[in-house]
DNA sequence: TTTCGTTTCGT
DNA sequence: CGAAACGAA
């Protein structure tokens, strides 16, 4: 009788999972198991939110699991620690999980091969299951280079890859039934969390692919940028805590065809594309990939503006409306994430270290990789090699919500100002600008924007 | 085969 | 500015 552990992290579905099948095909008993990692609260990532979200998602897959005649075995403490504990317990001979980018990721994957060999336990860490493209499968043809650096040169070679076929869930799951189990996190025991958070879990994962690819992905490639109609695929907790595969998503999504099939597979790409940046540079994720020897502002003014920017009274209301769209959902319009880690990080000038963290705070999708390097990116110390673009909140709220409904939404003391005046309310004359209780700019932009150039201009 | 210079282009 | 591709050497 063999039996295998399988390791769940960012992974949590039964639908197209590598490591369930290998363990599967390769024993008679598996244990699903999920840890509760100590490192991972020491560390600050277990935040309400996604504690939340992770608590649905464990659930279900619990469920799933016993569906098919097995359970999850849940455990907390420190992940290594308790994997071997499991594998002791069980007598596993193999332990597998999907590799992860980061790098405490690879650092886990490393100790816990090590700590394993020393019982006499293989570890199988298998690609394609957190990304759709394993990180260091692509590489670009000059010698040298681990990564691709360029977008564009990637999503040439990532399309141009025949996909992995996507495999189903498995029938039967046999548990070894004196394996113990803490009981599974209720999500409304969790404090803290947003009001309008998402439910997590495969089956939702499922339900929303299913919904988005019938009616939402036909708009998608017209309006992914019009913050009001949130045309969006809402898909990105279930691809950060993997109750939706990334390799399942792309090739339903490319079954059913179209132009804003094609938008949206290549929003897949970016997620690859950058995993693969932060699995070959892991100091990325708090340190600029392209030094450009900012000296971001510090002090009490600062602090105070960076203050007004987390809490979304800023005076530039489609970046308020985005930062109260985060603390409210806990989720945000990808428009608005580029628009207020714009005025975060060159407006303010403020480290995009802080609006990093800010987001990991709150996004229920917090992801590492997308998160750190899309802050780079606009921060200018990403892969991007121009890094003087700064987006205008002006005009990105006259042509991303043209009619002002985004700002209407999630800035109610503006709801009865029209655009395109909503977004400039500065501009209107003092009088009635009374009538509206909304703070004024705490920033100037063209004095912003100076500040900037100046500050790039002597590194 | 490998290295180097040139061209193109960048969410 | 600098990555990537490509063709010349």
């Amino acid at each position: 009788m063999k039996t295998a552990v399988v390791l769940y992290t960012s992974d949590l579905r039964v639908h197209d999972h590598p490591p369930l099948r290998a363990a599967l095909a390769a024993c008679d008993r598996v244990v699903p198991l999920f840890v509760r990692d100590r490192a991972v609260e020491r560390a600050g990532f277990a935040v309400p939110n996604r504690l939340a979200f992770l608590a649905d998602c464990l659930a279900d897959l619990d469920a799933s699991l016993r569906g098919r005649g097995g359970r999850l075995v849940l455990r907390s403490g420190e992940v290594v620690d308790e994997v071997c504990a499991v594998v002791r317990e069980a007598g596993a001979g193999e332990v597998h999980l999907a590799a992860g980018v980061s790098g405490y990721a690879q650092a886990r994957e490393r100790r816990l091969r090590e700590a394993l060999r020393s019982q006499g336990c293989a570890l199988h860490a298998h690609d394609a299951v957190v990304t759709a493209v394993a990180p260091g499968a692509l590489l670009p043809g000059g010698r040298g280079s681990d990564h691709f650096a360029v977008f564009t040169p990637y999503l040439r070679r990532w399309s141009a890859l025949p996909p992995r076929p996507v495999a189903g869930a498995p029938r039967a799951v046999r548990v070894p039934e004196d394996i113990g189990s803490e009981e599974p996190p209720r999500r409304s025991r969790v404090t803290g969390t947003s009001p309008g958070l998402a439910p997590g879990g495969e089956g939702e994962a499922r339900r929303l692919l299913t919904r988005w690819l019938r009616s939402g992905i036909a708009r998608y490639e017209d309006a992914h940028d019009d913050l009001a109609a949130d045309a969006t695929s809402r898909l990105s907790p279930h691809l950060h805590f993997g109750t939706l595969s990334p390799v399942e998503a792309a090739e339903r999504a490319r079954t059913a065809g179209g132009p804003g099939a094609e938008a949206f597979v290549r929003q897949l790409c970016w997620r690859d594309f950058h995993h693969q940046v932060l699995a070959a540079r892991p100091a990325a994720a708090a340190r600029d990939y392209r030094a450009r020897h900012d000296r971001w502002r510090t002090g009490r003014a600062a602090e105070e503006e960076v203050l007004a920017w987390k809490e979304g009274r800023t005076g530039y209301p489609v970046v308020d409306a985005a930062m109260r769209q985060l603390r409210h959902e806990g989720w945000m319009h990808n428009r608005g994430r580029l628009l207020a880690a714009s005025f975060l990080a060159k407006t303010l000038y403020a480290d995009w270290r802080t609006g990093a963290r800010h987001f990991l705070d709150l996004l229920v999708d917090g992801d590492l990789a997308n998160n750190q390097l899309n802050w780079q990116w606009m921060a200018g110390t990403g892969t991007d090699t121009r890094p003087n673009r700064v987006l205008n909140p002006v005009r990105q709220g006259l042509r991303y919500d043209p009619d002002g409904r985004y700002v209407h939404r999630w800035v109610p003391e503006l709801a009865g100002l029209a655009a395109p005046r909503v977004h400039e309310p500065w501009r209107l004359p003092a009088a009635e600008r009374a009538r509206y209780d909304y703070p004024a700019p705490v920033v100037d932009l063209s004095e912003a924007q100076a500040r900037f150039q100046e500050a790039r201009r002597h590194p």
